[in-house]
DNA sequence: AAGATGTGGGAGAAAGTGGTTGAAAGTGGC
DNA sequence: GCCACTTTCAACCACTTTCTCCCACATCTT
């Protein structure tokens, strides 16, 4: 399981180090096939092969006609691809992703269980000084007792 | 099994040049025989020939008269051709199919498990742009587990 | 200080691109 | 119906660009 906010860089060339936190649960359970896509472009998923495959299952299970379905794929097929980790541990992400998502320079990599979230740390700063908790937000953390 | 996406060009001949990573899986699995169609003409759908065969058997098990089987052939038949990869591992699109679906200059090739599936890729992205995810999607997406 | 982690860059291989040539298919006239 | 001309297409060749792999150095941690 991955978890925290482990920040790093991509450098010039696209490459994304692994933080070695991550490194070690990967080398445990995982291979070094990853599936790298996003819903939005502005956060590139990172699904370690078997996971993203396990997605793909519960998928299956839906027609072809679903129109969320659909969507979802639409979306992951995009920005999609499938990579291989090199022997620094670094992944090369996919260029649609580096720019839509201007994921390059300083980034964050955040563990989300099952699978690593990155995005451009400054955007991702600006984004948490915006959207302030609101009363409702208090309440619903109140009711779960955090 | 053909995952994520590619972005390449279609050359002035209307060449498909087909990305190397969906290369490797066609050398290892299939020949170099392919059928090139389509049912809306928007998207060019690339079968590897031994793929194709298996859904005109699944069509063999339907009567002429079944309406459906009609409509499926009189569309994949008005845009179809059959096609051999070149040399260099290119593919030459159908000329109908390059004009009613743009599908020219750059283009997305995407994986779809058995078939390849080429697009405009700014038709694409338009596309995924003003078809935004709705609360309802989102709920599914969430009973799934995803 | 030594090992582990992170970073950069260069050489060679692989992928991608464009153009040219020869063959084949299509067209029209005799 | 046959022949000749035209046009299109497919195969091949050669060049350019990109990417991948690997090496070496820098920096952080214990």
């Amino acid at each position: 399981m991955f978890r925290g906010n482990h920040p790093t860089r991509v450098d010039e060339k696209g490459r994304l180090k692994v933080p070695a936190e991550f490194k070690r649960v990967i080398d445990e359970k995982y291979g070094q096939q990853f599936y790298i896509t996003s819903l939005d472009g502005k956060v590139a998923q990172v699904y370690p092969f078997e996971e993203w495959e396990r997605i793909e299952q519960k998928l299956a299970g839906l027609s072809n006609f679903n129109p969320t379905k659909k969507k979802f794929l639409d979306r992951t097929n995009y920005y999609g691809q499938q990579v291989e980790m090199d022997g620094q541990g670094r992944l090369l992400l996919p260029q649609l992703l580096r720019e839509s998502g201007q994921i390059k320079g300083e980034v964050a990599v955040l563990g989300n269980l099952t699978y690593l979230v990155v995005r451009n740390l400054e955007l991702f700063k600006r984004e948490i000084e915006e959207d302030k908790f609101t009363p409702e937000d208090e309440k619903t953390l109140d009711e779960l007792g955090i």
